[in-house]
RNA sequence: AGGGAAGUAGCGCAGUCCGGUAGCGCACCUGGUUUGGGACCAGGGGGUCGCAGGUUCGAAUCCUGUCUUCCCUACCA
């Protein structure tokens, strides 16, 4: 068979792109570093994608889109962040091909089609959103802009992991515009939070919430805050930012508005993102040797119905109620497949919807109906029982929250296995390289001792967290006092 | 970016050293028997050997260049 899985302990990566590519998310395409997302790939972004839409929405934001091409001239205007984003920006500096006259039937780019102003490809949408928010906000009448946009985006990675870090990814980026810095702040820290929300309760996947050290900052912003999920070989992920940008970029773009004394102010800004990455992520949080575990509330397909006919007569009255389960299941608003294919037998389709991740498959057979049960198979935990058809639906309910619930505290416990709390840099080395995970540790807030670790140990601060008690103790590494622990992993 | 490996049918591979007109398993198609953990029998279709040059009577095989992917390390918001 061509679809085995290289195990987890075998190899971690190729465990990891085996599940891509053999679970049928996404396929390499003929464009270096750029994915193809395969319909199973992409429902589980459209998962995502309605959840987080809602609760933007729920929180006050509008959907609106912005050009894909920044003018070079609009995207220097800020410089810090510019310069952060210079070595992997796309940039179109022609618009036409014609025909070679040298070798016909080949085509060139027309050397007389040079734009008189390059054109980035957006690797993220700052420099042109604020200069139309300019133009949209004169008054404090005009604010709060809360705004939210839906789009791909480029940046020219050398390295690329499926999902992981593709040249293209989509994702959502919001950006708002504020009178007052503690409005921003606020706004920053809600949309952490909405963030935070998502990633547990759909995902399942349990974060720290932090803001990040200033090396490891967005370029022109203040803040940053950000949550952190762990993967299953310990390493860290990071798997949303919400930047609180202070006037940074109202100041480049000059965006001002009238305040009630009619005074000119800057506006206060944020900006906040996740993107199809969140997928590796939830590949990565759950999945196991038998492919992929995906929790219910994102699942594609949550509930997979597998026939097991037995000769030719059975075929019909099978059907027939296993469709009538199928249409109870939907009418309980659950997602489910009749996987009625006669030309694939019941182990292989088991295997497969295994592979797929589908939370809960039924089995249905003409001894289960005479009976009046089904067999009832948990993804997560492999447990299969025979249950009764009759109320079926309300019973799948619960187990589809259980499920939800239960991989979640998997993930949890995982992580509170792999967190530790280390006091000397002999530990400190020893955890990264034989129990890799989370370490909180104490640092003396330094930029340079920042480095030097990095450079050790190859290990990031990935956080301060926000719930870091206050806690007297010595840096890690340069034994100075510090006042609280932080968050060091190695990560994606 | 450094090191390593690999591109031959949809997938996994053999063939490459030693040049002679492409093969195996799975998948696919047809027919039949089957169906409670990746079925079986019979028949069949599909590849300008990643791409571009070169050497040669002749190239999957030798030479040069190039593209793509993976792994390890490094880098990265």
């Amino acid at each position: 068979m061509s679809r085995v899985l290289t195990s987890r302990s075998e190899n971690y990566s190729e465990w990891y792109n085996d599940l891509i590519l053999k679970g049928g998310l996404a396929d390499y395409s003929a464009v270096r570093g750029c994915m193809v997302i395969k319909p199973y790939g992409y429902g589980l972004w459209e998962g995502m994608r309605d959840a987080l839409d809602k609760m933007f929405k729920d929180t006050g934001h509008q959907n609106a889109y912005f050009p894909l091409f920044v003018p070079k001239s609009l995207f220097e205007a800020e410089e810090k962040n510019a310069e952060g984003f210079a070595k992997e920006c796309a940039v179109v500096t022609h618009y036409r091909l014609k025909t070679d006259p040298v070798n016909k039937g080949k085509l060139i780019v027309d050397p007389e089609a040079k734009l008189e102003e390059e054109l980035v490809v957006r690797p993220t949408s700052e420099a042109i959103i604020w200069n139309t928010y300019k133009n949209w906000i004169q008054s404090y009448r005009d604010l709060p802009l809360l705004i939210n946009q839906w789009a791909n985006v480029v940046r020219w990675e050398m390295r690329t992991r499926l999902f992981l870090r593709t040249a293209e990814f989509l994702w959502q980026e919001g950006h708002t515009a504020h009178a007052t810095k503690d409005e921003a702040v606020a706004e920053t820290k809600q949309m952490l939070d909405v963030y935070a929300r998502f990633a547990e309760e759909w995902m399942a996947m349990p974060v720290i919430r932090g803001v990040k050290s200033a090396n490891e900052r967005f370029a022109g912003a203040e803040d940053t805050y950000t949550i952190e999920a762990m993967m299953q070989d310990g390493k860290a992920l990071q798997a949303g930012t919400s930047h609180f940008l202070g006037q940074n970029f109202a100041k480049a773009f000059e965006v001002t508005f009238a305040d009630k004394n009619n005074t000119l102010e800057y506006v206060w800004a944020t900006s906040w993102g996740v993107s199809t990455r969140l997928i590796g992520a939830l590949v990565m949080a759950h999945s196991d040797d038998e492919g992929l575990v995906l929790p219910p509330r994102l699942a594609p397909v949550q509930v997979v119905i597998v026939p097991i006919y037995k000769g030719p007569d059975s075929k019909e009255a099978i059907d027939s109620r296993a469709t009538a389960l199928m249409l109870e299941l939907q009418a309980s608003g659950i997602r489910v497949k009749f996987d009625n294919d006669d030309t694939a037998r019941p182990g292989w389709k088991f295997a497969e919807h295994e592979l797929k991740g589908v939370p809960v498959r039924i089995a249905l057979g003409l001894r289960d109906i005479e009976n009046g049960v089904a067999e009832v198979a948990r993804r997560d935990t492999k447990e299969k029982a025979s249950m009764p058809l009759e109320g079926l639906a309300g019973k799948i309910q619960t187990m589809l929250v259980e499920i939800q619930q239960n991989i979640y505290n998997k993930a949890l416990a995982f992580r509170e296995a792999h967190t530790y709390k280390v006091d000397t840099w002999e530990e400190f080395m020893r955890r990264l390289d034989e129990t890799p995970g989370f370490i909180l540790a104490h640092w003396d807030g330094s930029p340079e001792t920042e480095e030097e670790i990095k450079e050790l140990s190859k290990a990031t601060i990935r956080c301060i967290p926000l719930d870091a008690p206050e806690e007297e103790g010595a840096c890690i590494r340069s034994g100075k006092p510090s006042k609280r622990r932080v968050l060091f992993a190695r990560a994606y």
